[in-house]
RNA sequence: GCCGGCUUAGCUCAGCUGGUAGAGCACCUGAUUUGUAAUCAGGGGGUCACAGGUUCGAGUCCUGUAGCCGGCACCA
C-alpha cells in the first residue's frame, strides 16, 4: 500500500495549530515540517500525552508536542538513554555479563548487572571511555514490538535470564517493545533518542555497589553502576561542585572538626561518645523539650535500660523485633535484654495506678537511652547508631481524645521545626503492607480504626503527607517526618505512632463515667527523634554554624596582645556569670590566651564557627568595651560590654537565629 | 547482614614495581606584644588498625578479624 493511498491524519500542536500528514508519519517528520531548528533540537515527542520516539509512526489523529533539551523531561530522558549506553558498554567490555534493569534516578542513572566477578573502581574509567565511544558512534535507534513469548525465548536463548524473567512479569497479551542501538538491543518501554549522539556526553560514572535483584535480600546480589548525567558540561560541573559543597556539611566531618562526638572501636560500632561540645547541643535540645512538654502537660519519668525478657514477650517485641535487639545477658539464669524501645516501661508506669476518665490524657515522657542491634552496614555517623537517646513520650487517652492528641503532637512538631528553620522535609503516613501481613499484629478492624484516626488528625491539622505502604510498626500505623542527609540518604527524623495493641497486652484501661473499665489508646511520639540523629541533622542543616542558643561556644574573647589578657579574662567572667533564663547554664564563653597573633585567634574562632568574637585591646580595656565580630566576618565595632551581654542573652533566651552563619571557607 | 573499597603521627594526607617511615596543621618550648582569617625558630610524637602467613627482608604481597567509607537490604 503506497503512502498516497493512506488516509491523512491531523496532528495538533501545543499552540493549537493543526497540520495534516499521511498516516504513519513520524514525530521526527512532523518536527522537520515545522522547522529545521526544531527537527535538530527534538529528542522525543509526546503524542496524546504519551512519550513517543521521534522515529515511531503515528497512526491516528493526535496532539503532538516535541520535547527538546530545554524541556523539563529532557534530563530524565537523557539519563534513561545513558543507562542503555552504560549497559551496552559493559556488555561489549565484559562478555557474559547479564543486563537487568537500568532506570533514570535523581541526578543520574544506574544499571544493575549480573556478573560473577564484581566490578572494581578501576573498571569505571574503562567503561566510561567506552560509553563516550558508543555515543560518538552515533548509532541509530530502532524499535520493534515482539510477541511476549518470542521475546522470552529470545532472551533465554541469549542467556539473559533476568530479562526473560522481567518479560514473564509483563501481563500476557501486552506488547513487548525492544530497542536497538546499532547491533545492541534491550527490552525497554522507551522512548529513546533517534541516535546515541543525541544523548550528549555530559556524564560521569560515580560509584559501584551491590544491589539485590528486585530489591529483595533473599535474591541474588547484582552489580550496580551509578552515574550522573546532565544536559551539558556546565550542568555536570555545577552538580559535581554541589556535591563537594554538600560534603563540607557532612555531620561526620563537622562533628570531628568541632569536636561534637566520637566513636571508638574499643567501645563498638554505632556506640557514640558525646564530647563536651556535642553534649551542649544535646542538652539544649533536651531543655527545649522539657519546657515545651511542661507546657503541654507531660509528666516526666525514668525507667531502666535493661529488663527481663518477660517484659518484651508481653509487649510482643519478642519475637517481632528480636533481630534488632542485642543478644540477651544471662543474669542468674534469666535472660535480660537491653531495651530497644521504651514503650513497655511506660505502659507499666501507666498500669501502676488506676486511672479515671477525668485524668486522661496522661502524657508520660522520658529521655530514654535505648540500644538496638542495627545491621552493621547501615551504621552511619550519628545518623544511624546502635545506642541512642530518644525524646520519647507516650500519651494514654480515651478513644474520643486520640485524634485531638495526635493533632497536638503535630503542632508540637511544627513549633520545633519552625524554631529551627527546618523546611526541607515531608511527612510520611506509614501503613501496613497488605502482602506481608505476618509482619503485623493481625487485628484488621483495629488497624482500620487507627488509620482513620490518624487520617482525620492529619486532615484537621492541615499538614500535607504522603502515604507509604509497608512502613508501619507492627502494632500500628505511624506518621514519620522524613529528611535527607547531605549525602542524600533519607531518614525519619521524628516519628509518631498510634498503638492499639498495648492496651491489650498490658491491659491498659481507665474507669469510665459508667464505672466500667475501658481500653486506652496509646500515642507514641518522638518529635526530636533520637538526639543522635537530630543532632546529626541539625549539624548538617546549620553546616556547623549553630544559632547562639545551640552553639557549644557562643562567644570567644580575643585579646589583641598579652597586655589585654587580664581584661579579656574579666570579660569572659562577666559573660560567664550573666544569668540566662532560658538555657541549661549561663553563657558559654571562652578566651584565647594563646601567644598567637590576634589574626590567628580570629581565624581559629572563625573555623570553629563561634557566633561572636569579642576583640579586646588596651582601648577596649580602658573603656569597658568589646569590639564585636560575627563569624560571617562582619565587624560590629566596639560596644559597651553590658550592651553586648544584653544582646547575646536575648538571642540565647529567645532562641532566635540571627547571628550570621559565616560559611566562608578560609581564603 | 550483603557487594566493593579503605585503614600510615591528635587531624588531613605523601610513601614508585617489597629493602626496615615523611609533610602540613595541631601540641610543647623559646623569641615576638601584635587591631579583625595562619609571626618566626626549635622540639616531642607513629609496634604503618589488629592477628596470622609468604619472604633473607613486609607500611607495601596473601588470609582472617575489627572499624570506617559508598551502595543494597533493614530502620529512629
Amino acid at each position: 500500500m503506497s503512502a498516497a493511498a493512506q488516509p491523512d491524519i491531523t496532528i495538533t500542536l501545543p499552540d493549537g495549530k493543526a497540520m495534516t500528514f499521511a498516516r504513519g508519519v513520524t514525530a521526527g517528520e512532523v518536527a522537520a515540517a515545522i522547522g529545521p531548528g526544531l527537527a535538530k533540537a527534538a529528542l522525543v515527542a509526546e503524542v496524546d500525552g504519551v512519550q513517543w520516539d521521534l522515529f515511531r509512526p503515528i497512526e491516528h489523529d493526535a496532539k503532538l508536542r516535541i520535547i527538546t533539551r530545554k524541556d523539563t523531561e529532557a534530563l530524565e530522558l537523557i539519563r534513561h538513554d545513558m543507562a542503555h549506553v552504560l549497559a551496552m558498554a559493559v556488555q561489549e567490555l565484559y562478555p557474559g555479563t547479564q543486563v537487568t534493569i537500568g532506570p533514570a534516578i535523581e541526578d543520574g542513572f544506574y544499571y544493575d548487572f549480573a556478573r560473577e566477578t564484581p566490578f572494581t573502581p578501576d573498571d569505571l574509567p574503562r567503561i566510561e571511555a567506552r560509553m563516550r565511544e558508543i555515543i560518538a558512534r552515533d548509532l541509530p535507534t530502532r524499535r520493534e514490538v515482539w510477541p511476549r513469548d518470542k521475546a522470552i525465548a529470545h532472551f533465554k536463548g541469549m542467556g539473559e535470564a533476568y530479562k526473560a524473567e522481567l518479560i514473564e512479569g509483563i501481563p500476557a497479551g501486552e506488547e513487548v517493545s525492544l530497542y536497538w542501538h546499532g547491533d545492541w538491543h534491550d527490552l525497554c518501554r522507551g522512548p529513546h533518542f533517534a541516535s546515541t549522539a543525541k544523548i550528549g556526553d555530559a556524564f560521569k560514572l560515580t560509584k559501584i555497589a551491590g544491589a539485590y535483584w528486585r530489591g529483595d535480600s533473599n535474591n541474588a546480589q547484582l552489580q550496580r553502576i551509578y552515574g550522573t548525567a546532565w544536559r551539558d558540561k556546565k550542568e555536570l560541573d555545577a552538580y559535581l561542585l554541589r556535591l563537594e559543597e554538600q560534603e563540607k556539611r557532612d555531620h561526620r566531618r563537622i562533628g570531628k572538626e568541632l569536636e561534637l562526638f566520637t566513636f571508638s572501636p574499643d567501645v563498638g560500632a554505632g556506640l557514640p561518645l558525646w564530647l563536651p561540645n556535642g553534649m551542649v547541643i544535646r542538652q539544649e535540645l533536651e531543655f527545649l523539650a522539657v519546657q515545651e512538654e511542661r507546657k503541654e502537660g507531660y509528666k516526666r519519668v525514668a525507667t531502666p535500660q535493661i529488663t527481663k525478657e518477660a517484659l518484651f514477650y508481653r509487649s510482643r517485641h519478642l519475637p517481632y523485633y528480636k533481630d534488632d535487639m542485642y543478644a540477651p545477658l544471662d543474669i542468674d539464669g534469666e535472660n535480660y535484654y537491653l531495651r530497644p524501645m521504651n514503650c513497655p516501661f511506660h505502659h507499666l508506669v501507666y498500669g501502676a495506678t488506676r486511672h479515671s476518665y477525668r485524668e486522661l490524657p496522661l502524657r508520660i515522657t522520658e529521655y530514654a537511652q535505648d540500644y538496638r542491634y542495627e545491621a552493621s552496614g547501615g551504621l552511619s555517623g550519628l545518623m544511624r547508631v546502635r545506642g541512642f537517646c530518644m525524646n520519647d513520650a507516650h500519651i494514654y487517652c480515651r478513644h474520643d481524645q486520640a485524634k485531638d492528641e495526635f493533632v497536638r503532637v503535630m503542632h508540637l512538631h511544627a513549633r520545633y521545626y519552625d524554631l529551627m528553620g527546618i523546611k526541607d522535609y515531608y511527612m510520611r503516613f506509614s501503613l501496613p503492607d497488605l502482602n506481608k501481613l505476618e509482619k503485623y499484629v493481625d487485628q484488621p478492624d483495629k488497624w482500620l480504626t487507627a488509620m482513620e484516626i490518624i487520617k482525620e488528625a492529619m486532615k484537621e491539622s492541615g499538614y500535607p503527607y504522603v502515604e507509604a505502604r509497608g512502613e508501619a510498626a507492627f502494632y500500628g500505623p505511624k506518621v514519620d517526618f522524613m529528611i535527607k542527609s547531605v549525602i542524600g540518604t533519607e531518614y525519619a527524623i521524628s516519628t509518631n505512632q498510634l498503638d492499639f495493641l498495648a492496651t491489650q497486652t498490658f491491659n491498659l484501661t481507665y474507669i469510665g463515667e459508667d464505672g466500667a473499665e475501658h481500653p486506652v489508646y496509646v500515642i507514641h511520639r518522638a518529635p526530636l527523634g533520637t538526639h543522635e540523629r537530630f543532632t546529626a541533622f541539625l549539624t548538617e542543616h546549620y553546616a556547623g554554624a549553630f544559632p547562639v542558643w545551640l552553639a557549644p561556644v557562643q562567644a570567644r574573647v580575643v585579646p589583641i596582645s598579652e597586655k589585654a589578657n587580664a581584661y579579656a579574662e574579666e570579660v569572659r567572667r562577666k559573660l560567664f556569670e550573666a544569668p540566662v533564663v532560658n538555657g541549661t547554664a549561663g553563657l558559654r564563653v571562652d578566651v584565647d590566651l594563646s601567644a598567637e597573633r590576634m589574626q590567628k585567634k580570629i581565624r581559629d574562632a572563625q573555623l570553629q564557627k563561634i557566633p561572636y568574637m569579642l576583640v579586646v585591646g588596651e582601648r577596649e580595656a580602658a573603656e569597658g568595651k568589646v569590639a564585636v565580630r560575627l563569624r560571617s566576618g562582619k565587624d560590629l565595632g566596639p560596644m559597651a560590654l553590658e550592651t553586648f551581654i544584653a544582646r547575646i542573652k536575648s538571642e540565647a533566651e529567645s532562641r532566635t537565629d540571627v547571628a550570621e552563619r559565616g560559611l566562608r571557607i578560609a581564603p
